[in-house]
This record gives structure tokens, sequence and C-alpha cells, in this order.
DNA sequence: GTGAAAGCGCTAACAC
DNA sequence: GTGTTAGCGCTTTCAC
């Protein structure tokens, strides 16, 4: 049993050991300005001796900022946002910088706590994925206070800040056009509440493609809820079961192609439909055919983003970026299932 | 343009603003001690006023501790541990707690600096899943400096510290003996490095079902080598090939599932060996067959982890905890493919 | 019910 | 090259 030294060594405590000032103690743990070879070795022992190790809290109180950057996103669990997370941290940690994450699980009031603490334990500056009617007036305070922000996903209406985005809408009409191209005209469309940013561009350019390509909107196709919600059983089942069902399904987030596969496997109509989702998964390649999808690049994203923000942190204030990810087409089967209007 | 108020307003603007001592606006702030309605009042207008928020460093440099939880481990983007990551978040936030995260990436000195920034930002205590080789004497130094750990996952040999682990060997022995049951004799295992822990373990139940079962064991069956190495088709390629390859396969982990399952859509022998999987992962339902697997509960992992951190961070000094979870096998097809040898 | 004084551990500014 | 002084913003202690 060691008895436990509660009381951390203090700078005074090794300069008192070493035989030097503080201020002595100070340069040699931040190597900042000149110490002799000697004062430096006998510093540094002591150091060792005693475990003593800076402590944050004082030398950030005396600095006013911390090497800390906060990330909130909806939920970590999610595998887009558990990807940006891992490239947001890899890019934070590379230039010393410690990441504090947080989900704000789609809740308005939960997202502003988050941020409130992030911010008052000197969050140099915030990766957001901001929840759906997050309080701009709020945000627009603590920009003001100088935290640093940028947005990714999604941006915040009446903000003035990065956002690091994908092309949604051009993605969307891309996969859309993809399935018309294949003979499919009735095309059903699953994307999340319409008030998330990204499911209402999706569906913009979901419309989009079926408008160039002179075909009729049927709401009817159109479901936009939260994928988690118990009842997206009953909404499938009432889209399956229209006197002229979809021929195509095109799901606007892995949540729902999940969702939807797994509705597909036990009560899809076979032949099934053709299949297309926006946003990569893992094992999508390994379905049966393998899931064609608009693949989205959450790691580069939260790598520019992160990127961008440390950029700000440090200094940089050239006007507003907007940055725009272009997303990919990977066919892998599923998408390429030809409708009945197919021609080829 | 509003122009920015750098500054952000203290507890003394507060006081200075509303004629009262900063003593009192510190009690207003934190709700302790009495305070009369009228002072009250006009503090938390002045409050509002100024947007002022309470300096967490200045606080916690007085008081020398802060609500914020540490979590390392291997990788937030791996679905096990980001499921682990939003349990212990949800645990934290509900008791206000913030929670600092980092992944290690399986690298002992990454993990390390990851340890000693959050212990030097005060973290009051770490929820961590150590990376192999952890330097053990590190930690016995922290955990004697005061900062509360819990280990997930796996242990760290000579660490008497609480740990929440799964019951790797027992889960890997049911899953061996279940494909023994359908009459499987050679059963091949993709596990992990051997430094691995939790790779260990599971290879000891996987031989502890060969054992009772009285099947020789054959080491050219065995594979433990981290699963996102370059390599992994011509490990598999090896087994595969040999004279009599297995007729079942046992992947140690998810990450390995995954990697198999998608050599054995391309390369597999027809008809499929029996699959069978450590740790359940999206989609296993929705593959066809269904994959088995021996199921651990991540988020249970997590939420025990953090509940048992935060009351050792409020004092709880009860001797040492090991909660072992208990794993639970999911038939769902892949493991219930008959073996040569079925008499069923 | 409220205030005054001191100090947490560090570093900026300046002196030597 | 090294030391001294002062103070970051808060809370603790104790006095009123």
């Amino acid at each position: 049993m060691t008895s436990p030294q509660r009381a951390r060594a203090t700078m005074s405590d090794v300069a008192a050991a070493s035989g030097v000032s503080p201020k002595t103690v100070s340069r040699v743990v931040n190597g900042v300005g000149y110490v002799s070879a000697e004062t430096l070795e006998a510093v540094r022992t002591a150091i060792d001796q005693l475990g003593f190790r800076r402590n944050e809290f004082a030398r950030q109180l005396r600095q006013g900022t911390t090497a800390t950057i906060g990330l909130v996103l909806e939920d970590v669990a999610d595998p887009f946002y558990s990807v940006l997370s891992r490239a947001v941290e890899d890019v934070a940690l590379a230039q010393d910088y410690l990441l504090l994450s947080a989900s704000s699980a789609e809740d308005p009031t939960r997202s502003r706590r988050i941020i409130e603490s992030f911010s008052s334990r000197g969050a140099a500056g915030l990766i957001i994925a901001p929840a759906t009617d997050t309080d701009s007036a709020f945000l627009r305070a603590e920009l003001d206070a100088g935290c640093s922000m940028v947005f990714v996903d999604r941006p915040v209406p009446g903000i003035r800040a990065d956002t690091v985005l994908a092309d949604n809408r051009g993605g969307a009409a891309a996969g859309t056009q993809h399935l018309i191209a294949r003979g499919h005209r009735r095309i059903a469309f699953f994307g999340d509440s319409a008030s998330v940013y990204t499911a209402t561009e999706r569906l913009a350019g979901y419309r989009d493609a079926l408008t160039t390509a002179g075909i009729e909107h049927d709401d009817r196709l159109v479901v936009m809820a939260p994928p988690h919600a118990d009842a997206t059983a009953a909404l499938i089942d009432t889209v399956q079961k229209l006197d002229d069902p979809p021929t195509a399904i095109f799901a606007g987030n892995n949540r729902w192609s999940v969702v939807l596969l797994r509705y597909l496997k036990e009560h899809g109509p076979r032949p099934l439909p053709a299949f297309l989702g926006f946003d990569d998964f893992e094992l999508s390649d390994v379905l049966d055919p393998g899931i064609t999808v608009i693949a989205q690049d959450p790691a580069a994203m939260g790598q520019l983003a992160a990127e961008l923000l440390l950029r700000r942190v440090s200094g940089d204030d050239r006007p507003t970026q907007h940055i725009q990810l272009e997303t990919r087409l990977i066919a892998r089967g599923s998408g390429e299932i030809a409708g009945p209007f197919n021609s080829s």
C-alpha cells in the first residue's frame, strides 16, 4: 500500500527543491526563454522526483484560453458522426489540442447547455452540427464573445460562421436521376423530419431530379420522419401498400437505410425494389445485392472543419468560408435494378 | 455589425453593476447561502445584462477539481466504442458532468499523453479502455494522486481499480460450443493480436470448448492479428486453402467479422461455412443469412462504468469492484449451418 | 444577510 | 540567464 500523496507538487515546490525561482521552473516546463544547462538539469530532476505536473487551470486562468476545442453533434453513436468525430480528434491532437465532445440528441436545450459548458470551460473554439431549432441569438452572443465556431453538416440560419457541408441537394438529385435512368418513375423518398436541414435539402434534390425528368411528384411516396421512431414500420407499410407502389426506394440517410433494408428483408415485395441510400455505411458492400449509395465523406468533413477552426483560433480572420463537399455515387447493385420503364 | 465585446464580464463587474460585493454575486450564482430577494433580483438582472458566465478555471483553480470525466478508448469510430461512449456521456450529463474523450489508437504513448492531459485538466475521474502495454506504473501514480479510474473492456495487470468487463472467455466458449453442437470439428478462429486482452481471453474460451468436446487443436486454424492490417486477405486465404479447411469460422470481434464477411462474399467457398462473430454489429440481422453472434452490451458497459466512476468521484471508497457482463448468443442463421459431422 | 481579505498556481512584464 | 512583482477570477474564512 503506497500512501497516496494527495497534494500535487507546484512550481514553487519544484523551485524550492532545485534552488531556483518559480519563474525559472516555468521556463523549463514551457521550454520558453534561456536556461543554463545546469539549472535545466536541476529543475528537471526536481520535476521528476516530485512528480510535478503543470496545473492547467492556473495556466489557463492566467492566459485566458485553452488548447481545447469542443465538438457538438447529434449522436456519437451514429457512424456518420463517430467517424467525423475521430477525424476531428486526430487533427486536434496533432496540434496538441484536446477535444471535448457531447451529443445534442437533437435537443436544443441540451445542445445549448453543452455549448455553454464548453464555452465557460474556455474552449478555444467549437465545431457544431447544430440541432434543429438551435437558438441562434444565443450562438451569436457566443461568437461575439470571441468563441470561434465552425458548423458541420448543417448551417444555422442567420449565423455568419464557417460551414463545412455536403452537397446534399446535388447528391440526392444525382441519386434520384440514377434511378430514373434505370426506368423508375415511382420512387419513394424516406427522409428525416422536414425540420432537419439535410433532410429538406435532399428532398429538394430528389424533387429537382423528378422535375427535370418530367415525372409527376406524388406526395404519398414521400415520408419525412425521424427513422428511430417506432412508427417506421407503419410508415413504410403505407407506402408499400399503395395501389401503385414504388419500384425504387431512396433512403435519405443511413439510419433510414438500415430501417428500410431490415423491412425489405422481412416484408419486402419480391422481386426487391431498387434501393439507393444517402450516406455510405459499413457492410453496404457485403449485403446482397450491394447497396448503391450517395457517399459522403464524414472524415473529410471533420478534418476540414477542425483545420478551419484551428486556423481561426490562431487568429485567421479571413472572410467566412463555406466549404461544400462533393458526394459520390457508388453503384453496388441495389440501385441498378431496372424499373418497369427501363428501355435499355 | 455588432462590435464584439471581447472581455467577458467578471463577478466584480456584476458586483459593481448591482451595488453588492463579489461574494454576494458568488452566492447568487452558486445558489449557496442566503441572499435577500431584493439583492437576488438586482444581481440576476446585472448578470443577464452583462452576459456574465462564471469562469470555470478560476473556480476550479480555487476548488481543485472539476465536474469533468475523461474517457479513453481505442477508437471512437468503432461502433462498439461509440455506443459505449454515448452511454457514458448520457450518465455524465445527467449528473452535470462533462465528458472529455479521446482515442488511444492502441498506441501506449498517445494513450499516456491523453491521460496526462485529462488528469492535468482536473478530470475528476477517468474511464479507460486501456491500450495494450499501457504503462501501469504511470497509471498507479495517477491513481495515487487521487484520480479515480474505472477500466472498461480490458483490465490493466497489476492495477487495483474497478473494472467492467464482458465475459469474453465464457462467451467465446459458448459460441464455439454452439458450432460444435452443429457438427463442426474444424473451426477457424480469427482474433486480434495476442497482446490484446480480449483477444486472448476469447481464444482461451474457444480452446476451452474444443478441449471439452475432445477436439484436437489445430494452430493452423487460429489467426491472431489486427483486423485492419492489409494482410488480412492473405491470412484468410492461408486458412481457407488448407487441405482440410474449416467448416466454420469464429470471428473474434466485430472488425474481424466485417473483414471476413467481405471475404466470404467475394472469395468464399460455396456452400458457405458456418459463421459466428463475437460482438454484435449493425445489419448483422439484415445480411443473408443473418449473422449469429455472441452479443456484448456496450451501452450497459458504458453506463455501469460511468455510474461506478461518478460514485467513486463523490467519495465512495468501498473495495474495488469487478463487474462482469454476461454475453448473449443471438442465433440468426449463419451459425446454424450444419457441419459434416452433424448427426441431428 | 452581507462584506473584506487572502490566496489557489501560474505567467506577463519588467528589472537585474 | 534569472528573479521579483503583480494579478488572472473565483471561493474560502471569518468578521460584522
